[in-house]
DNA sequence: TTGAAAGCGCTAACAC
DNA sequence: GTGTTAGCGCTTTCAA
C-alpha cells in the first residue's frame, strides 16, 4: 500500500505548521485571519500531494464521525430498502456516511447492533425498532444520543419520530372493503405482538368494522410469525380453504404479507377478488402489474426519510427542533386497484 | 451523556496498567502468561463498571476498522437490497459492520464513495461498479485495498470478483425462446453502454439467435437511461406499438426493466404472452404472481453474497486464496412461466 | 507475570 | 498571522 501522506508531510514540505495546514483544510482559515497567500500555498500543496484526511483521526480526536446507523427489520423489504436509498441520499449531499443493520426482529441483536453502533461512535442512528416499549429508548434519549424512530413507535417515547397515520389508513381500507359490499374480512399481521404499526392497523381497521357491528372472528386474526411467513400464510390460507371457511376479504398488514397472500391463494385456485377480495397495508411498484391488480395503502416513504434525516441532523447539529416536529405522523392514501372491487371479472 | 467507562479507569479502580486490561479485553492474556487470577478480575470489573471499548480509538490505533463498504448502483433493486442483506448478515457474523453506498451509475460519485470510504479505513470493499474498465480497480489492487467485484466485471481486472454467467443464462432465455417459435425479437437493456452484465447478456443472446440466422435489427436494440428508465421503456414501447413494430418477444436485461416491461405493456393492453412473450434476466419473488407470471433467468443471489464475502475475508485476513477461487463464476436457470409460453390464454 | 511509555493523525487551546 | 503543545483512547514494543 503506498505511503499514505499525511498532514504533517504538508506541513513540513511547506515549512509551516499542521495547525495552519488544518485550518485550511477545515476551512476556518478565513476565520482565524490566516493571509489568503499562505491559504493559496497549502491548497496547493494538498493537491500536489494528493492529500486524502485520515477521516478516522479526526473521528477520533473530535468525536464526529460523519456517520449515522440505520436499524431496520430486513433492509432487502422493499419498504426499507427505499427508505435506505432516500436517507442515503439525504446523508451523501451532508457528507454523511450509513451503516445498516437488520435486526431480523431480534431484540437482542437490535441492542447489540446499537450498542455497537454507539462504540463506534455514530453522530446519530435512526430506527425502526422491534422492541416492546419506549425504556431502551428514552434511556437512549436521556444519554443524549441523537436518534429518530421510524416507522414503528411506542407510547410513551421522549424519542424523536416520524411514523405514518397507520390507524386512518387502515381505516380507509375498511371503509372501502365495506363499501364494496364485503362483511365476512379477515386480516393477516405478524409476530411479535408488540410491532405497534400492525396493531394500529389492526385497530384502525376494527374501528370502522364496529360502526357496522362488525367483529372479527379470532380465527380469522392471523398472525404470521416473522421469521417463517411465508410457511405460515401458506398453511393459515390452506387450512381455512379447506375447511370451507375462507373470508369474503382479507386485509394484510404489510407489502410481504399482501405479496405471500396472493401468491397462495393463487396456487389454491382462489380467484381474486370474486371469492376473495385483498387489501393491503403499504404499496409497492408491481402491485400494479400483478394478478390481479393489489389495492393498497401507499405510505410516502420518501417523506419520511426527508423528515427522519432532518430530525437527526438537527439533533446532531443541536439545532433546536420545534415541539410540533418532534413527532411527525405522515397522511397515507388509499389506491384501489382491481383485488378488491366486487363482482368486477379478472 | 453519562461519562464513558474508558479502559484506564478500569486500570484505575484495579491499581493495574492498562496493558493488562488490554490484554485480557482482546483475548491475548493467556498468550502473554497472565495469570488467570488477575484475568478473572479484570473480568469482573470490566462487566461491573460496564466498560465498552471505544472502536474507533482501537481503530485508529491498530488501523483496523472492521468495517466493510458495500457500493452498488441502487440499495432499493431487489437485486441489490437481497445481497446487501445477505452480506450484512455474514458480516455481522464475523463483527463487521457493513456501509452502503448507491451510486446511481455515477462514476464520479463512486469514486467519491470509494475514496471516503478508504479514508474512513474501511477494512475491504464489496463493489458492484458502474466504471467503464479495471483501470481503477487494478490500481486498488496493486495499493493492497482488499476488495472484490461483484456482478460486473471487467475485462484484465486483477481484483478478486464473483459473477454469474450471463452469457449461458442468455443462450438460455434465447433458446427458450426460440424454441417456443418466437423469431422477431428484442431486448431492452440500459445504458450507460459499458455494463458488462448487459452487454454479456446481450452477447449470449445474439449467439443463439445467429445460429439460426436471425438479427436483432437496431430499433430492437433497445437502452433505456439509468436515469429516467421508466420513461424510456414507457416511450419505446409507445413508439413501436403506434409504428405497427411490435416484436413477437422481448428479452428484458435486468428486473426493473421486466417489471416495467410488463407494466407499460399491459397499459397498452398488449397481450403477455399472446402478442408479445417476455422474459427477463434476474428473477424476483413477484414475477411468481403478477400477469402473467414471468419467465425469467434466476440468480444465486445468496452465493454471490456468501462467496464474495468470503473473498474479502481473506484478503483482509491474510488467507491465501487457491488461484481458481479468486475468479468466481456462478451458474444462473431459466425459470419458465406463463409470459414465454406461446399460445397460452392468460 | 506485569508495567511504562510511545505514538497512531488529527484538532484546538493557548502562545507568540 | 502563525506556531507550540497537549491529548483524544487505545495497542504495543520493550523493559523489568
Amino acid at each position: 500500500m503506498a505511503k499514505k501522506v499525511k498532514l504533517s508531510d504538508i506541513a513540513a514540505s511547506l515549512g509551516v505548521s499542521k495547525t495552519l495546514v488544518s485550518l485550511v483544510i477545515n476551512n476556518k482559515a478565513d476565520a482565524h485571519g490566516i493571509s489568503k497567500q499562505t491559504q493559496q500555498k497549502v491548497r496547493e500543496k494538498v493537491l500536489e500531494m494528493n492529500f486524502q484526511p485520515n477521516v478516522l483521526a479526526r473521528g477520533f480526536r473530535t468525536g464526529v464521525t460523519k456517520t449515522i446507523g440505520l436499524i431496520v427489520s430486513d433492509i432487502s423489504n422493499l419498504f426499507y430498502s427505499r427508505i435506505a436509498r432516500r436517507i442515503e441520499d439525504y446523508a451523501w449531499n451532508q457528507g454523511y456516511s450509513v451503516v445498516i443493520c437488520s435486526t431480523e426482529e431480534n431484540i437482542e441483536k437490535e441492542e447489540a447492533q446499537i450498542r455497537l453502533l454507539r462504540n463506534r461512535k455514530v453522530d446519530g442512528l435512526i430506527i425502526s425498532s422491534s422492541m416492546q416499549d419506549a425504556s431502551y429508548f428514552n434511556q437512549l434519549f436521556d444519554a443524549g444520543v441523537p436518534h429518530v424512530l421510524i416507522d414503528r413507535t411506542f407510547p410513551g417515547m421522549k424519542s424523536a419520530n416520524v411514523s405514518v397515520d397507520n390507524f386512518g389508513g387502515a381505516r380507509l381500507a375498511a371503509r372501502h372493503l365495506l363499501s364494496q359490499g364485503f362483511r365476512k374480512i379477515a386480516t393477516i399481521g405478524i409476530t411479535p405482538e408488540h410491532i405497534s404499526t400492525i396493531n394500529e392497523r389492526i385497530g384502525g381497521f376494527q374501528s370502522e368494522l364496529d360502526k357496522q357491528g362488525i367483529t372479527i372472528p379470532d380465527e380469522w386474526i392471523i398472525k404470521a410469525p416473522f421469521n417463517n411467513i411465508e410457511e405460515a400464510v401458506k398453511e393459515n390460507l390452506n387450512s381455512l380453504h379447506h375447511a370451507g371457511i375462507l373470508p369474503d376479504a382479507i386485509f394484510t398488514l404489510n407489502n410481504n404479507l399482501t405479496s405471500l397472500c396472493l401468491k397462495y391463494l393463487g396456487k389454491l385456485s382462489v380467484s381474486v377478488p370474486s371469492q376473495v377480495a385483498l387489501v393491503g397495508f403499504d404499496d409497492v411498484l408491481y402491485f400494479d402489474f400483478t394478478r390481479p391488480s393489489v389495492s393498497a395503502v401507499e405510505q410516502p416513504v420518501d417523506l419520511i426519510s426527508k423528515r427522519a434525516f432532518d430530525l437527526l441532523l438537527k439533533q446532531i447539529q443541536g439545532t433546536p427542533v420545534p415541539p410540533g416536529e418532534w413527532s411527525v405522523m405522515l397522511p397515507v392514501d388509499l389506491i384501489v386497484r382491481e383485488s378488491s372491487v366486487r363482482f368486477m371479472k379478472n
